[in-house]
DNA sequence: ATGAAAGCGCTAACAC
DNA sequence: GTGTTAGCGCTTTCAT
């Protein structure tokens, strides 16, 4: 392996001189430079990035802890957030925690250990209690609000949202309004059953499916719902696939969407799209770019991004 | 920041010692173990990585060079490999190249400034020529098939399944056959070409719609082949987000799928699975796994991956 | 403008 | 078992 002294010496000149070229400082003699340069290109040498990153104490990359990466929703927040870092010359390794705290945590141990110079959680299994102290070694920043002045946080005002959504329905007439979620456990599931209690009133259990991620848990949701004594006239789903597997069951019952049911998604993805389902947009893709800016600037600003609702036929 | 020394003198031993503490080495004496994990526990220490990568000379890190990670099929790749990755103990770095040039060679120099143990080629912009070079200072696997010894490759074969794909088109009894493809110069737009050729014989230039990505591309495409003079009747799609386009165009033309329009997709996507569109699922998430796994045993073999095709009810 | 030398934080060969 | 020490490959004062 050649190394800076090697070239230093095949130069004729300190290896302080072989850096400066390497970094392009202005004061080198033309000659020495050139000099340089030639056995650069001779040797072929390229310098060891990790003596670098070890001395300057950064490494311009970043990490993103998120629970899967085969999920349309996290792809989107991902893909804002590599658009983004390209455009800067950062660096985004990937870091699929399956929401284990210790997974979690080891990430957020290589900020400590200098590997990353921000870590963006576009989700999260740790309290932020836990997850707080880690900021001391690096930008922490969020894709879900936090109050915690520590972290910056770039999200989509989810309560609110959901509230639209369940206004919208009932203002259509919907009384009998089912819905899915994905963890039981996660923020967003929370707050849809808030937002649901405050349109309709306390959700009865059988109204509640959790655990759907994909096309099929749609569809089996939809079998579930579409066989209960007080059958629901309207279902929001927790993205367009799974509205998706409810539209394609609830046809399969010759159902008529939207007059014996209606079906809201979000996301706003092509399966949902396909199908002419009406989606809420969270708008993930701009969540992700706002969050790369703000672990660049080390910021702890917390941004809200705007959703907007798109009106198609199954409502 | 604390470092080794720090503890080696709070723990009143030397640095080799909490060396061997950190890295579980046998012969270390019980009584300084504990002494050097109290201390590293009292100041909450944390190894420097970047320290270590450099000494080591690996990084326990592959990067991933894809043109746009926005796109499904490229995400299924990513998929394969971030899972076999997670379950070797490895980093994935996501590269995304726009089909630069430039861009990709700046990701390839990284193997070689021992920023990555690895590299693999999602896909590729620069001849081979260029890239085996780089081969000499990491494992770089490709995800399409090469005949170059120095690159292990991890692949479906597209030419049989496109060929295979024709073929039932033809013994359903279709002889106006078009086609969408993405980039125009890639090499599975060649592979489809050939195919046809084979098949059907030279390709009516009308018949070929290129730079199809998303739903709306579908669309568009399905829109210029319908009016044509000789209306095809079936198109084969380069992915089921296009074939999804191109049926709800037909269908909102009054067209009938599939007796006045076969249409089959590609890769087993939600948008295409939810319209019930026959596709050609080339299994990109086991291509990415067996990439990742060449790369973990830095292997030159040829893996093809093989395909199979879905039949639903658009044939 | 250039070089010597100290140091970034760690590992590992060597000696005891 | 444990410590000393020489690196890994680079940047950056501080002289000159």
């Amino acid at each position: 392996m050649t190394n800076i002294n090697d070239i230093a010496k095949l130069a004729g000149v300190s290896v302080s001189t072989v850096s400066r070229v390497l970094n392009n400082y202005k004061y080198v003699s033309d000659e020495k430079r050139e000099s340089v340069l030639k056995v650069i290109e001779e040797v072929n040498y390229t310098p060891n990035k990790n003596a670098i990153d070890l001395i300057r104490g950064e490494t311009k990359t970043v990490g993103v802890i998120l629970p899967y990466n085969n999920n349309p929703a996290f792809d989107q927040m991902l893909n804002g957030i590599l658009n983004m870092a390209s455009e800067n010359d950062y660096s985004v390794t990937v870091l699929p925690s399956k929401y284990s705290k210790e997974k979690e945590l080891n990430y957020l141990q290589r900020l400590k250990s200098k590997l990353f110079d921000g870590i963006i959680l576009a989700s999260r299994a740790n309290d932020w209690e836990t997850i707080i102290p880690y900021s001391n070694y690096g930008s922490i920043v969020s894709c879900e609000y936090t109050y915690n002045n520590e972290i910056g946080c770039s999200y989509s005002d989810r309560y609110s949202s959901y509230l639209d959504t369940f206004q919208l329905l009932k203002k259509r007439g919907h009384c009998a309004v089912a819905f899915t979620t994905a963890r039981l456990e996660s923020k967003s599931t929370k707050q849809t059953i808030e937002a649901y209690n405050e349109v309709f009133g306390e959700p009865p259990s059988d109204y509640h499916i959790s655990d759907c991620r994909c096309l099929n848990d749609g569809s089996e949701a939809a079998k579930k719902l579409l066989r209960l004594p007080k059958r629901p006239t309207a279902i929001y789903a927790n993205g367009d696939e799974v509205a998706g597997g409810i539209y394609l069951y609830a046809k399969s019952q010759q159902f008529n969407i939207p007059n014996d049911l209606a079906i809201i998604g979000q996301e706003n993805q092509p399966s949902g799209s396909v199908l002419g389902i009406t989606t809420v947009d969270h708008q993930l893709t701009k969540v992700g770019k706002e969050a790369f800016k703000l672990v660049l600037n080390r910021s702890q600003e917390k941004v809200k991004v705007p959703y907007f609702i798109i009106e198609r036929d199954s409502v």
